[in-house]
DNA sequence: CGCGTCCTTGAACACCTTCAATTCAAGTGG
DNA sequence: CCACTTGAATTGAAGGTGTTCAAGGACGCG
């Protein structure tokens, strides 16, 4: 419906103009849960998670973010999560008072950020049905697949995937338990599905793991 | 930051004109998932449920939707899930194409989507927050909460909620089996968090439930 | 009253968590 | 270059929690 919008160069450029772009080392925060905060942001090269944690202990992972992708959006001022960087990252800060401005002008602009929206509400639908999976191989299994989306991230050549985060953002992500990751991992391997060349480099059999979920 | 917009009142009856008012009786399709698709829906007043079917026979409910709210959204024309009454419901029925066109026009208007489009990202996320709680019965707990957050099922004097789901709904949105509905609800009941008047009829205590979750 | 549907309850089993210990990899300093 | 340190990843064993399968109840409608 609203997807393959594009914005004309005038707009593109009234945009670039009120960004600012910004580095982060790998597993830096960019912003914290709680903070007040007027900026969204978003990624030229890298990745991001953003993570919400509760009083009980538990730290949910809502996304991991990848080039392209924006994150920040604000609840009553503050941010209702916090973005970390998995890798080293490069990112567009925009200013939220700027961008209001911004949009009086070119209200055309508001496509993009639609865009982006139902491009996150379709991800947490993706990310729902694989937490949710009964059994945790398939919830395992599922999430290889879609990071093997990640061009940069997933060689096609070899069907090496280089894992941007370690075991317990697995974990928090697909909700389960640390240890439950590294026994299904190698749970996944037994059945030749996937193997572990290192701990971050996993060569997988997309086609198998694909008939497997 | 896109909070709190509001149409002027041209560009509402420019809304309104492109909109047929229709009506479902409880559990009735709107839609179907896989079937393509050429409207979005806004709910005047009842509830919709909207689920989506998978390969394995499991049923996932991505969401339980109150008056005005929206839905409908395209996959490659098709709706990705199916939408279900779950009580005697009025709808706004509005032709995608009619509406791009309209927006041609009024550009403005893209902000409520974006709008619907971020409330519904919220949701997602706290619906995966409920979803991957350790335990059953702060899954459901906590359910009740969000329930009875909706005044048309609600009665604030009786503390009463009216559920307008079964309890295979309930299961399908929390991700567990029908008979753990039935035992989490009788053991919310032993613990005296709430009182069970008829199978869809719960009296709750707020503040205690609030205080367990 | 009989029937169907939804809800509830019981018991055995499978799965995942927890806690604890061990291995591994990458630095760091001598 | 090697010993030591540190954090991450892995493995093992015991226990708790939810599922499954099966049966029993409640309620509404003809």
């Amino acid at each position: 419906m609203f997807s393959s919008f594009k914005l004309t160069g005038e707009e593109r450029e009234a945009l670039n103009a009120i960004s600012t772009r910004i580095h982060r080392p790998a597993k830096r925060r960019v912003y914290t849960q709680g903070e007040p905060g007027n900026h969204i942001y978003r990624i030229r090269s890298g990745a991001v998670r953003l993570e919400h944690h509760m009083k009980d202990g538990r730290n949910q992972i809502f996304a991991f973010l990848w080039a392209d992708d924006m994150f920040g959006t604000l609840e009553d001022g503050m941010y209702h999560t916090s973005a970390i960087t998995l890798v080293d990252t490069y990112l567009f800060q925009i200013s939220c008072s700027a961008l209001k401005g911004l949009v009086e002008v070119y209200p055309r602009i508001q496509a993009l950020f639609l865009q982006q929206a139902l491009d996150y509400a379709k991800t947490a639908e993706r990310h729902l049905l694989l937490a949710t999976c009964p059994l945790v191989i398939k919830r395992l299994a599922g999430f290889l697949l879609e990071c093997s989306r990640q061009k940069d991230f997933f060689d096609r050549q070899t069907n090496i995937l280089t894992l941007a985060m370690d075991r317990k953002d697995i974990a928090d992500y697909l909700g389960f338990a640390i240890e439950t990751t590294s026994r299904t991992l190698k749970e996944l391997e037994d059945m030749g599905l996937i193997q572990r060349l290192s701990s971050q480099r996993i060569k997988i059999d997309c086609a198998r793991i694909g008939a497997f979920v």
